[in-house]
RNA sequence: GUCCCUGUAGCUCAGAUGGAUAGAGCAUCAGCCUUCUAAGCUGAGGGCCGCACGUUCGAUUCGUGCCAGGGACGCCA
């Protein structure tokens, strides 16, 4: 791999300047930047202004003077030959120009690394969970599970390369209240098929009421082998478990099509089941965080920053959910993750700091721990919103929007905004093969570089994979240049905790890439030049397909 | 009342770590297929970056306070 250019130069800029104007040493400001104008060059410094308190004299007046230094300084160092030119400009930027060789190692270096090219170490395989979707088994999956589920597999794909040893994992809550409402619901409409008569006045509003419940019920009265009322009243349990287990079923399955797949499925009735939860209590209580008051048991939070204590055996005996919820993630640790990841929908917002506060008694460091709240999205039809709500059954599931504009299409818009952000999911513009369509647009320039392939083949043509020379056009130079920052995008990514920056990128590439097409012949009369381009946009199109395995859009080669 | 998110072009949104004349898509208007995929490209118009103050040589970006929209605040999960 060629040394960064950016880097060199930076050292190069900090040597030069601190070697001359020693105050200048504990400056922080050699940083280059990109700037946003391509008239400014490639790169631009902001050193001449922030020096100007340091030394005294005006910036105008020292970014001549530094770019003087610089220009005669290069001359002996690698960068001799790439740097075209040193300029000084108001109201006191240096900017640097180089020459088109400069970027061509970008393209040598994606065709040594392939579906590598992108990838690094940083992680230093470091462990790291990331646990998301994790949605109740009582019904299938709704969108807001299907946002979870795209970016929590974008995201994970996204840490594993850069370096970190991710475990994806889905935790399912098969005990506590509404898993009992679940077993409810079904054993009712089991009897309903049984009595022949309606239990509608017993169903209440928290009771499921979709119409899968129904199915559920008439197979599960066959498989579980139930012929009488009284059998269905002795096999409560059964039911309840079935249930699950059918349901769990239904997700599994809808998230495999939708190609997110987990590493590791737990539940909680095996990691927090009595047994647990009794030992939990008891080493809590010898930390002194636990507490009795009127005759629950409250864990004082506040002494970790928490606003107020909180309960986790109710009055009558059994847990509150935070209660499971403090030894799965003591289990997350025994497991030695480094760092925990939780993908949580914004009514959880509350629960951060008691979580947090929990991971922090067990002495954990709360900052390895992070909760990310991924927003809501509504989907549109015919410029209406779809309503949801989750008891009454009505509403969109993530089955119908596979239906309806498929993986593809629907995976690229759940990641089309920040996680942060309320989503607008429009069925009708997901659906439309147009130019409107950000994920067509994407795949169709991957395509479009299959086709042209063919073409160089038919032509005799071989892709030209080192020693370039002829690419020069602003077209063809963005288009490197951009290609040549995908690592970097990665790491927005990381730091930003969000594959969104990712999603952009491939947009832009893909418009820099139509703009070069549409501009420069590929296959022509110069078959020096065609094969330096067909290397261009192979170049591209394995920067394009990197791209699009980590977010799990497919990389068709014709459309 | 407390906390979180959001406010940028007519609409949907970019502008990570402060930089030079704030960008893209849609919509509107005008163009480009005898040559590698027109699911593409080119051009035009369109802006008190919610408001005010502060920090800074420099603020859409950072801080504080307002205003507006959305959401969360249970011995639910």
């Amino acid at each position: 791999m060629l040394p960064d250019i950016r880097a060199q130069l930076q050292t190069h800029l900090r040597d030069i300047l601190t070697r001359h104007y020693p105050p200048l040493a504990d400056l922080s400001a050699f940083e280059l930047e990109t700037p946003a104008d391509k008239k400014h060059g490639e790169y631009a410094s902001n050193v001449a202004l922030k020096a100007t308190k340091v030394l005294k004299k005006p910036p105008m007046v020292l970014a001549q003077e530094f770019a003087g230094l610089l220009m005669a300084s290069a001359a002996p160092t690698p960068l001799a030959g790439l740097i075209v030119n040193v300029e000084p400009k108001a109201p006191g930027f240096i900017n640097f120009y180089l020459s088109p060789k400069a970027f061509f190692g970008i393209l040598t270096d994606i065709f040594t690394q392939k579906d590598k090219y992108g990838t690094s170490s940083v992680g230093q395989k470091a462990k790291v969970q990331i646990e998301f979707v994790s949605a109740n088994p009582t019904g299938p999956l709704s969108v807001a599970h299907a946002r979870q589920a795209v970016v929590g597999d974008a995201l994970g794909n996204i840490f594993e390369a850069i370096g970190f040893d991710v475990t994806k994992e889905y935790y399912i809550n098969d005990e506590g209240r509404q898993i009992d409402l679940l077993g409810d619901s079904v054993k009712m409409r089991a009897e309903e098929i049984l009595s022949g008569r309606s239990m509608q006045e017993h169903f209440s509003d928290d009771h499921y009421k979709g119409g899968y419940i129904k199915e559920m019920a008439a197979q599960c009265l066959k498989e579980v082998g139930i012929r009488t009322r009284e059998e269905l009243q002795a096999k409560r349990v059964e039911v309840r478990k079935f249930a699950v287990d059918y349901l769990m079923n239904v997700i599994q399955k809808e998230l495999s099509d939708f190609g997110v797949n987990f590493d590791v499925w737990s539940y909680q009735s095996k990691i927090a089941d009595e047994k647990h939860i009794q030992k939990m209590l008891e080493y809590l209580n010898g930390c002194h965080v636990l507490e009795e008051k009127d005759g629950a048991v409250w864990f004082k939070s506040t002494q970790f920053g928490d606003d107020k204590d909180r309960v986790v055996r109710k009055s009558d005996g059994s847990y509150t959910y935070l209660m499971p919820d403090i030894v799965y993630h003591e289990d997350k640790y025994k497991r030695g993750f480094q760092k925990v990841i939780n993908f949580w929908g914004p009514d959880h917002h509350g629960y951060i700091n008691r979580l947090k506060a929990a991971v922090q008694a067990l002495g954990h460091d709360p900052a390895s721990l992070i909760v990310l709240i991924v927003q809501l999205a509504t989907i549109y039809r015919e410029g209406q919103p779809v309503s949801m709500s989750t008891r009454s059954g009505q509403y969109i599931q993530l089955q119908e929007v596979m239906d309806e504009v498929g993986v593809d299409a629907a995976r690229f818009f759940f990641l089309m905004r920040h996680i942060n952000m309320h989503l607008d999911f429009d069925l009708d513009l997901a659906k439309k093969e147009s130019p409107e369509n950000p994920v067509y647009y994407i795949q169709y320039a991957h395509a479009r570089i299959n086709s042209m392939n063919q073409k160089a083949r038919e032509a005799g043509l071989a892709n030209q994979e080192t020693n370039f020379q002829l690419l020069e056009s602003p077209e063809e130079l963005d288009l490197i240049k951009r290609l040549g920052s995908f690592s970097e995008i990665l790491m927005i990514c990381y730091n930003e905790l969000d594959p969104y920056a990712l999603a952009t990128y491939l947009q832009e590439l893909a418009g820099l890439f139509h703009k070069f097409y549409d501009g420069h012949r590929v296959v022509g009369e110069d078959r020096a030049l065609s094969s330096e381009r067909l290397a261009l946009v192979n170049a591209t199109k394995i920067v394009l397909a990197n791209g699009l395995r980590l977010l799990g859009v497919s990389r068709p080669e014709r459309m």
